[in-house]
DNA sequence: CTAGGGTTAG
């Protein structure tokens, strides 16, 4: 915590010894001594650290570290939340003298430029991928396209589609059916029903189509509009499948009409279409958010008996609607009875427990469950420390809070936008001079690392800083706010 | 990354 306050520039966050530690290592580089290790973690830490560009591109570049693609999109992944120098860090090995890039580190550097909306950056990779006789591909297309309409873009996400084969990129009833989705994910159904209305005779639109464009549908809770759209698949000729009837299902549960939902899923069974573990999930889950506890678990027993074994993903909606409509114990009996029957547990599994726990102010034993997370191979993730850091921060327990961000800084775990946003909110309960301060040092991290706070955020950090003295901080953030603005910070490629 | 099931808050 005072660590914290007294760091003074952007990597404040960084603790102390691991900083100290990683910048001899890279010294030693530069002297004929052990080539730096090329596993993704140090490497990732090493690039974290290192505070000069020249030493840095020197360590990467040398000849003894061997650089492979599954290598290069390891490291870019765990500085996925760290924009900036995930995108130095690829520019680095552009110029590496004998390693070129892959197809899929070209792909994860194009998402994070586009991320960061550098639309220059994204289509100068574009370029540089073509002139390298990788790509683009269609998934470099999916990406752009989501970007674009995430950034509320959709009619250019729309037009880029449309002029892929301008770049060598055929299009497709797969990247269709691709920009149908990318456009009903957003909630853009209209846009996306008017291009399949369009278009979907040239494409040859199937069943795939038809399903993405009644999911956007369900997404906007409008049922009946999805059953139009499959009604007048039906009547193209083109027969549902499983995953129609597993959409129109989890519709119904969406919108609320969960007596529908279980009359549909009846007919279901009774029509012998092979109902699997999607299916029951579904229902398990659906019943649970409305609290019919007894009804979920009925499902749930039922489905052996159907011949079909839940999933994992089974038992963690299982588990979470417990956590939520009944109790923490009874979730945890049947997170027990899911390792007695050899399950695997994954990371949402312990992110729903953990949750639970916290929500029943057992906030020691979420931290055990957190532990026991490592045992199980299985890392604590960024949900799992903005759940942990949420909940101490509402409990008073702010300390507590920032000790875990901490952790994440130094290890593999960079935190987010949403571990930022929470962080920065609990800065304002305590209503001391120093919290604000480093509400204000977090706002300066965040945008360092390609998040944009939301004006809101920048006022009331503002208002903070000026109401307890901080007049100097409160500057900083005045200029810094004025140079991100609107427009995004460019990268230098 | 051609479609359906589990994580997140008011």
């Amino acid at each position: 915590m005072f660590a914290l306050l007294r760091r003074p520039s952007n990597h404040f966050h960084v603790l102390p010894l691991l900083r100290s530690r990683l910048l001899s290592s890279l010294t030693v580089t530069t002297t004929p001594s052990p080539p730096p290790p090329a596993d993704p973690a140090t490497l990732t830490s090493l690039i974290l650290t290192s505070t000069d560009p020249r030493t840095l591109t020197q360590t990467l570049h040398c000849p003894t570290l061997h650089w492979t693609p599954q290598l290069v999109d390891q490291i870019l992944k765990r500085l996925w939340n760290h924009a900036f120098k995930a995108l130095h860090f690829f520019n680095i090995l552009s110029h590496h003298p004998t390693y070129t890039h892959s197809l899929s580190s070209f792909d994860h550097a194009v998402d994070l430029a586009a991320r960061l909306r550098d639309y220059k950056t994204v289509w100068t990779l574009v370029y540089r991928m073509k002139s390298l006789r990788l790509g683009p591909s269609p998934k470099t297309f999916a990406i752009i396209a989501e970007r674009y309409v995430s950034a509320g873009k959709a009619d250019r996400a729309v037009k880029i589609f449309l002029s892929m084969h301008e770049h060598g990129c055929r299009q497709t009833l797969n990247s269709f059916n691709t920009i149908l989705d990318v456009l009903c994910k957003e909630k853009k159904v209209e846009k996306a029903y008017n291009l399949f209305k369009a278009l979907g005779g040239k494409f040859k639109a199937d069943v795939v189509s038809y399903n993405v464009i009644a999911n956007g549908w369900c997404l906007m809770k409008r049922t009946n509009k999805a059953l139009e759209v499959l009604k007048e698949m039906v009547d193209r000729g083109l027969d549902p499948n499983l995953t129609t009837y597993n959409l129109i299902l989890k519709g119904y549960f969406r919108a609320g009409q969960t007596e529908e939902a279980w009359r549909f899923f009846l007919e279901m069974k009774k029509r012998k279409c092979e109902i699997d573990v999607v299916t029951y999930t579904t229902v398990v889950h659906g019943f649970g958010v409305v609290g019919e506890i007894k009804r979920a678990r009925n499902v749930f027993d039922g489905m052996v008996k159907d011949g079909v074994l839940p999933s994992v993903a089974t038992y963690n909606a299982l588990i979470q609607v417990l956590c939520k409509k009944d109790c923490v114990e009874n979730a945890i009996l049947v997170f027990e009875e899911m390792l007695r029957k050899g399950y695997v547990p994954n990371s949402t599994t312990y992110n729903v427990v953990i949750r639970g726990l916290c929500h029943a102010g057992e906030m020691e034993r979420a931290m055990e469950f957190m532990r026991r997370m490592k045992d199980d191979e299985c890392e604590p993730n960024v949900q799992t420390y903005n759940i942990l850091i949420r909940y101490f921060c509402d409990a008073g327990e702010i300390e507590k809070g920032l000790d875990l961000f901490e952790k994440m800084g130094s290890g593999d775990c960079l935190p987010n936008l949403d571990t930022y946003n929470v962080l920065i909110s609990a800065m304002f309960v305590r209503k001391k001079s120093d919290d604000l301060f480093v509400a204000g040092k977090l706002l300066i991290e965040m945008v360092d690392r390609g998040f944009m706070p939301r004006k809101l955020t920048f006022n009331r950090v503002l208002d903070g800083l000026l109401l307890t003295g901080n007049q100097g901080l409160a500057k900083e953030i005045l200029r810094l706010q004025s140079r991100c603005g609107r427009l995004p910070r460019q990268f230098k490629l």
